[in-house]
DNA sequence: AACTCGGGGAC
DNA sequence: GTCCCAGAGTT
């Protein structure tokens, strides 16, 4: 544990919260400290930024204004609210927890870490978050941005890449958190690590603590915090169908419920073909499909994390005699009725600009 | 510890 | 192009 100077300590807490209190955003989930509120907001917040969240969350908040509302509705819905923010498993285990404190907590979300960190899709940062904010209890909230004010502040050189770093920070907070006021104390790191110790060009002219910052006093701020790459991502090749029946209705595919983008929509797409003869093959051996299908002057590129998906759009009419399993024939106006990630709303676009659909 | 899981904005 | 964002779950 680094040996940490007790005055400079002092005059870190007292400086972050009073700047906090004085610069912070009005932001929605700022409006008052409903636990379920805040915890909407921080699993919305998970790896995305304040200004793609505020919509989402307003949106969210009035179709399942209380835990009741989230508790039992409809996985398309709470998937259709969620749609386009990414990392759709954060919707599905948002109402697995907050049906846990429903029904085992009595409705209460629960003070303390351990019960915090039970429930689906609270690690150990939102769990931190939401004691301190919701209950101002002296929880840590670990982040992205709290380890990068803490490794320019504190000169902490380790890998905040590395998982086990997390708990470093976590014991450097244990003892530097304004116990009276936890709430403004873990949040206040969040906006300074948001607004002025940025990544890239800091603001350490602006920075309120820059008097305590060990890497201003180094001139290391652009050098911290330490982080490893991270490996580049695979590209995978698809081809999609819009395939239209006799109804001119377009059939659509529900993904698998559980790996990528599960349980979302999709046109009915498989592994690119290297020929119309091998494509033609697939889709009967797949889909029992023997009509032609048609390429179209579209293409597709589609970057996720880990991986990119390169598509080509193929189409054609279909009687089909029986239709799989996760597959819907829905009209025009029946689309936006359903969630697709964002790689398939490029591609129904071109098909509704080109009056395909 | 390493991998999976989205999407967008800043540079 | 690269980085990173109020991370968690799985293996």
């Amino acid at each position: 544990m680094k040996n940490l100077n007790q005055h400079k300590i002092e005059s870190f807490k007292t400086n972050l919260v009073h700047w906090y209190e004085q610069h912070k955003r009005d932001l929605p989930w700022r409006k008052n400290q409903d636990p379920y509120q805040i915890w909407v907001s921080e699993v919305m917040l998970q790896q995305t930024r304040v200004d793609t969240v505020i919509p989402y969350y307003e949106r969210f908040m009035r179709l399942f204004p209380e835990m009741d509302d989230l508790a039992y509705a409809e996985e398309d819905a709470i998937l259709k609210v969620w749609e386009g923010l990414g990392y759709y498993s954060r919707v599905r285990n948002l109402q697995k927890g907050v049906r846990e404190v429903v029904e085992h907590y009595g409705g209460q979300v629960p003070k303390s870490r351990k019960e915090m960190e039970s429930l689906k899709g609270v690690g150990p940062y939102t769990a931190g978050a939401i004691l301190s904010i919701a209950y101002d209890l002296p929880e840590p909230a670990v982040d992205g941005n709290v380890m990068r004010v803490l490794s320019r502040v504190f000169h902490v050189t380790d890998d905040i890449a590395k998982p086990s770093t997390r708990k470093i920070h976590e014991a450097i907070l244990y003892e530097a958190i304004d116990k009276n006021n936890p709430s403004s104390f873990n949040q206040g790191l969040m906006e300074l690590g948001a607004l002025v110790c940025t990544p890239t060009s800091p603001g350490c002219l602006l920075c309120p603590v820059r008097e305590q910052c060990e890497a201003f006093s180094l001139g290391l701020q652009e050098a911290l915090p330490i982080k490893s790459k991270k490996k580049k991502a695979k590209t995978i090749h698809l081809d999609a169908f819009l395939l239209i029946d006799q109804d001119k209705r377009v059939y659509i595919e529900k993904r698998p419920s559980e790996g990528l983008l599960a349980g979302l929509w999709q046109l009915p797409m498989l592994p690119q073909a290297s020929s119309d003869d091998e494509r033609q093959e697939s889709l009967q051996q797949a889909y029992e499909i023997t009509e032609k299908v048609h390429k179209q002057p579209f293409h597709v590129k589609h970057v996720f994390s880990h991986i990119i998906w390169e598509i080509d759009l193929y189409i054609g009419d279909v009687s089909l005699l029986t239709v799989p399993e996760q597959w819907k024939a829905v009209s025009k106006e029946e689309i936006e009725g359903y969630a697709f990630p964002v790689s398939q709303q490029k591609v129904l676009s071109y098909c509704l600009e080109e009056g395909l659909i």
